[in-house]
DNA sequence: TTGTAGGCGTTATCAT
DNA sequence: ATGATAACGCCTACAA
């Protein structure tokens, strides 16, 4: 029923060969066929079947993007990102997410590589070791690392512990000593950079770090914020930098002042990421600023390096952070 | 040099035919030939090229889902629907936006339609003419239209007009009169059901609808709200309806705060969307919700259904809004 | 400049 | 129960 080169063919008298040159460009094509064979392709209103094409040439012509879950408002972002600057470039992006799914992340990176569905991937905060995904490698199905360092594959990430130092440093430099770090453990890797650079901006300045003050919690949500704020006005801080995320930070804030604590008189808070809510909500939150859209930015474009074969050694970004002040601090 | 049917067949002294038919499941295959191909398969790590296999099926087992722009939020969360419910479906999503690119919507459709790279398509919030539609029923490919009714597709959509009915009902009950309506036109369709759900209201409750209190702004933004604002105080209302967005309706409450006009003692105010940002201003706003991941739900379910052929009829479905009382109003 | 022929990896229809 | 064989629609040597 669609129509093929072969149609195109046969009323052009032509070979389908001769069809596809024409379609695909390729030199060496009198100017007489080719007009011919175009104007014919336009009044049949031909596509390409891109799966017939996909086999043909082994490629896809898409990039895949797998992220541990779409209701991150961090992963949407970078996928943004991707999407945005994605419009010069003549790749489809398909969808992948792993939470929730029969198929763990690793068995999908496999799976994955080895399907041939996929030209390239592209790995928003994967949480599996790098081990397993050295199977990308192994496949040559060139691949980016987003939101985490990554030495066997193509990374970009940011700055998380310098992120972390400049909120403490700011906190500190407002006369801060007691200063709390509220961290999600469960976001495993940025976690630890961050608490690094908690300590190590205490360090500079010759503040002694207590773990007391390190209060953990499951998640970035308000609830979360709402829970640490207990142990946090009990260990009597003046300031709290909560690298868990903007959400705890504000729910910090808001339980602060339920209880008339004024923010950031009597307690200051710094957020980290930087979301839409950082800047609606009272005081307006000082925050790390994290480049998502930028992140995505990259990925694309190294992909598309990769795919291209314009670049094909190993390459790692580290993009900086943005300290952002408002009111919360 | 990936591994493919071919090469298993050799090993297990079959042909390809067979071991085609052991993949797929098919039955006449003696238990024998099926668990010695199934360990050949499985010590080759073997996966299908889906691909090939999509040229020879004619299907892609994938869905596309076009959406004008993925910086909207609620494009999103649809999209999040989509993808959650996915999970038990084996349809991969590849994504497409349409704003900014070459193409226009039209010229989209009409490739997406032809090239046979998705089964069918789920078009969020789409501005072009049912005409322009029309090319996914020609194709015979399934297309489910969300967040706008369509008479030629199946669609899913949420009861604007019964939304900003609820909001104006809610406002009047509370003793208002100068209402205003603050609409953003460039959402042109649910803006007129919006709009008509408020002046139905008004009438219901013998209020005549004043033109001069509905106020247009460009942008669901807040700094459209801030600029919104002026125009509110200066018509004297004492509550304002604002089917425009959430983040307008915000930008109106920061500016009412501004000026020391207490919210909503001196000035009441609703959104529509119910955006994360809505709990977490001060006061917190009341608005309408729509039901977004219901809508993906929806979505993704229905083409399922179409592309295995569980159901034929064109259908739609109306989902209600909700209204969400909380502070603001 | 164009046609011929084979292949890409699967599935599907016949025979056997 | 399995094997030949021919699609599926396109690309690409190579030959003419």
């Amino acid at each position: 029923m669609p129509v093929t080169l072969k149609d195109i063919a046969e009323r052009a008298g032509v070979t389908s060969a001769t069809v596809s040159m024409v379609i695909n460009n390729k030199p060496n094509i009198s100017e007489a066929t080719r007009r011919k064979v175009l104007k014919i392709a336009k009044e049949l209103n031909y596509y390409p079947n891109v799966i017939a094409r996909g086999l043909a040439t082994r490629k896809s012509n898409s990039i895949g993007v797998i992220v541990p879950n779409l209701a991150s408002s961090f992963v949407v972002r970078i996928l943004q990102g991707i999407k945005s600057t994605n419009r010069d470039v003549d790749y489809t992006v398909t969808l992948f997410d792993t939470v929730g799914q029969k198929e763990n992340e690793s068995q999908l990176f496999q799976r994955l590589a080895r399907e041939r569905r996929i030209d390239g991937a592209i790995l928003i905060g994967t949480t599996v070791s790098e081990d397993e995904m050295k199977i990308f490698r192994d496949e040559s199905v060139p691949c980016i690392v987003v939101a985490r360092k990554c030495d066997i594959l193509d990374s970009v990430y940011v700055n998380n512990e310098g992120g972390a130092v400049d909120a403490t440093d700011y906190l500190i430099a407002k006369g801060h000593t007691a200063i709390a770090c509220v961290i999600c453990r469960k976001q495993n890797l940025p976690a630890e950079d961050r608490l690094n650079g908690y300590k190590k901006a205490l360090e500079k300045h010759n503040i002694a770090f207590n773990p007391a003050l390190v209060v953990e919690v499951d998640d970035d949500t308000i609830e979360a914020g709402h829970a640490a704020f207990e142990k946090l006005w009990a260990a009597q801080v003046t300031a709290v930098f909560v690298p868990a995320g903007d959400m705890a930070a504000i729910g910090i804030v808001q339980e602060a002042k339920k209880r008339g604590i004024p923010v950031p008189g009597k307690l200051a808070v710094v957020g980290f990421d930087d979301i839409p809510a950082a800047e609606v909500v009272e005081p307006m939150l000082t925050t790390v600023r994290q480049p998502k859209l930028e992140m995505g930015d990259y990925a694309i474009n190294m992909i598309v390096d990769k795919l291209e074969g314009r670049e094909s050694e190993l390459k790692h970004k580290e993009l900086p952070t943005k300290f952002i002040v408002r009111e919360s601090a």
